[in-house]
DNA sequence: AACGCCCACAACCGCCGGTGG
DNA sequence: GCCACCGGCGGTTGTGGGCGT
């Protein structure tokens, strides 16, 4: 638990840089790279702590960070990604690459958060804020449950985006000599420093979150409200990254994810609650690397087999990912009415209630499952659309 | 002009996980 | 296994500027 004492030490200055610090602290990593952060101040001559340094470094000095105001796609790509992640800023930037998380954290904070709840959605759970009101049916509990799964599970996934990304940086990544032979929790395992695949090996996965999206184990549970007590009835929903091999052996998916307060409770089908996030994330792994590399889904030519609600599998050669407008894009779109660049004043929010689509309790699943398709089809779009090379930046 | 309020952003703080001795 | 160190992360605070009264 040693907490680093280094800006405890006295004499050493706080508060905003000066150009002159600026200068110092540029030049000497510029020169040396900046080595141990500890060491850094004294060597260059600076009356900070290293973390100071370090800070001042990586959210303003750096050469690769973009300033200024955040684009319409980007604001967009945060308000996904925190549909998704949360608050995991570090992982939200990295699908920003030229803006830091604090940069980040601060304009979800100033901007974004206050447009959101502005227009009556709930900056937290990305949804309309009386849904909670109206979901009697079961539904809209569901999908925050949905929600909850996915973000909690997409945040592994973006931390192995990111190691994958770096190691690819790290080491110009030149061999070929990855195989995805191995089991699936292996093959990123060991593939992460190494190398990556130059081609998509791993469909199995994508086919499972695709059949996620595509409603499977929404539908599949519909109805099954009544067997948990945990977090207020809600349903089950079988966790997709638990069942990377499910497609393989058809078997159902061995554990399943509760609603809870704040996370996922994992259960085991013998009734356990093992609570290892681990396995669960294992098999995620495969995914991170599939989507890593680009993929577009509604584009790809893999051969699909989704397994839908009734656990068979469905040949799904016409990949039916179409459509953009998922929640988060209406979001967009009625922040975009309110935004002060708009040529509008604020919308009052009816594109946000509209988007939801759910809200009104009328027992129609079926939008209900379209808006959530759509929804994480867009997302997952982006995460696939969104390495450092995308075209997006 | 002076004051107060609000907002945006930079910077700090405290905690955590990883790592090496 | 323990401990100290280091770097990273997310939450919070401080501060300066803009705006309204």
């Amino acid at each position: 638990m040693g907490r680093s004492p280094c800006c405890d030490k006295v004499g050493l200055k706080k508060g905003p840089w000066t150009p002159e610090e600026d200068q110092k602290l540029l030049a000497y990593i510029e020169e040396h790279g900046h080595g141990s952060w500890r060491a850094l101040p004294s060597k260059a001559g600076l009356q900070r702590c290293g973390k100071s340094c370090r800070l001042r470094w990586t959210n303003y000095l750096r050469p690769d960070i973009k300033r200024g105001k955040f684009s319409l796609q980007e604001e967009q790509t945060i308000i996904q990604l925190h549909a998704l992640l949360g608050n995991r800023w570090s992982a939200i930037a990295t699908h920003l690459p030229k803006r830091t998380d604090n940069e980040i954290k601060n304009y979800w904070n100033t901007h974004l958060k206050k447009r959101l709840t502005k227009m009556g959605i709930d900056p937290v759970t990305h949804k309309p804020k009386n849904d909670t009101l109206l979901s009697s049916d079961g539904q809209s509990k569901t999908a925050a449950n949905l929600s909850h799964m996915a973000q909690w599970e997409s945040a592994r996934l973006e931390a192995e985006a990111r190691l994958v990304r770096e190691s690819k940086l790290r080491s110009h990544l030149t061999t070929s000599s990855s195989s995805n032979n191995k089991p699936s929790s292996e093959v990123v395992s060991a593939a992460l420093p190494p190398t990556i695949p130059s081609s998509r090996s791993s469909s199995s996965s994508i086919d499972v979150l695709k059949a996620w999206t595509n409603g499977g184990w929404l539908k599949s549970n519909e109805g099954n409200n009544n067997n948990n007590n945990g977090g207020g009835g809600i349903g089950d929903l079988e966790s997709p990254t638990s069942t990377l091999s499910f497609s393989e052996n058809n078997a159902p998916p061995p554990l399943t994810i509760m609603a809870g307060g704040g996370g996922g409770i994992i259960e085991g089908h013998n009734g356990n609650n093992v609570k290892e996030e681990g396995k669960v994330y294992d098999s995620l792994h495969e995914l991170t690397m599939s989507a890593m590399e680009g993929t577009s889904w509604g584009s790809s030519h893999q051969h699909h087999d989704v397994i839908v609600g009734d656990g068979h599998v469905d040949d799904d050669d016409d990949d039916p990912m179409v459509g953009e407008e998922g929640f988060t894009n209406l979001l967009l779109n009625a922040a975009a009415q309110s935004d002060d660049r708009s040529l509008s004043e604020e919308g009052g929010g009816d594109g946000a209630s509209g988007g939801s689509g759910d809200g009104d309790g009328d027992g129609n699943g079926s939008d209900f499952y379209e808006d959530n398709k759509n929804y994480w089809n867009s997302i997952l779009n982006l995460v696939n659309s969104s390495p450092s090379d995308s075209p997006m930046f």
